[in-house]
DNA sequence: CCTATTTCAGGGGTACTGACATCG
DNA sequence: CCGATGTCAGTAACCCTGAAATAG
């Protein structure tokens, strides 16, 4: 308990809100080892190198991103050269997007980042914390995200 | 693990990516519990009711907000009645905010919103669980917190 | 008909930045 | 001169809604 940290313990004890900061330091963190990427960016990068080509609506169900956001994520993406946009012959509604090799590389590069990124993070906990913590967090969103999947 | 959740592993696995996920069903959780209010109001209500009357200043300080939202939520607080300006005597450049009445019972009720938000939130988990979780949670944030405070 | 996909326009809450005048 | 305070204007990233057009 540090003896010069003015918030008052009520606020401090908070889990939602302890969930907030840390998600804010998060968020400061990682968003400096990406520089001019956005963590939009990476997730849809990552979802298309594990699941290979696929449409925009299977990247927002994979990433939990709305659609609209992934419009604009795919579109900054295909605007520097690392994913294509190509329509899909058998549902014309659809466009596929697949990752090139240049959005590969960057992707190898970017999964460097993050993991750097996570080392700033959670510094002060062993490897055993950290596993814990996220067991624990794994735990609150699989119970939420099958929630919310069930509408 | 959910069969039925496309998200990758890849990005399922990222510690700063759960915590993201899971501030976000916190936030959506506590923002219904509150309805009318937000995050920024019940945390400066809170901060008065603890700390007693301040500048908002000594609000931000505590909050962890930035002083231009503390002039926001203290302009809404105060249109409602439930906090008041007033010039401080000993310093003319600070105002002291301080908590009404109607602002007190006000935050008896809100605190009892959160405290039913974290059920909400948490409900997976074990008492013994969640005492671990806002454990692990508190050390990270000691450590940025602390890291940042020293600038 | 009804649903799914892509796209656009826009809003809402949170975090932050820069600037300014005031005052200690 | 320097720093702190309150205020205002504005930005950025993220999350979300509604609606349209197209297609299964």
């Amino acid at each position: 308990m540090p003896i010069d940290d003015p918030t008052p313990e009520r606020l401090r004890r908070i889990p939602s809100r302890q969930l907030t900061q840390a998600a804010a330091h998060a968020h400061r963190i990682v968003a400096h080892r990406l520089a001019d990427f956005r963590t939009h960016h990476y997730a849809v990068m990552a979802a298309l190198d594990e699941a290979g080509p696929c449409s925009q609506a299977a990247l927002g169900r994979m990433c939990r991103m709305d659609r609209s956001d992934i419009v604009t994520a795919v579109d900054d993406l295909a605007a520097r050269g690392l994913v294509v946009r190509s329509p899909d012959e058998t549902d014309r509604r659809r466009n596929t997007v697949s990752l090139t090799p240049e959005g590969s590389g960057m992707l190898r590069h970017l999964d460097e980042q993050v993991r750097l990124a996570q080392d700033d993070l959670f510094e002060p906990l062993s490897p055993e914390e950290r596993a814990h913590l996220a067991s624990l967090l794994g735990r609150v969103l699989e119970y939420h995200t099958h929630l919310d999947g069930t509408h």
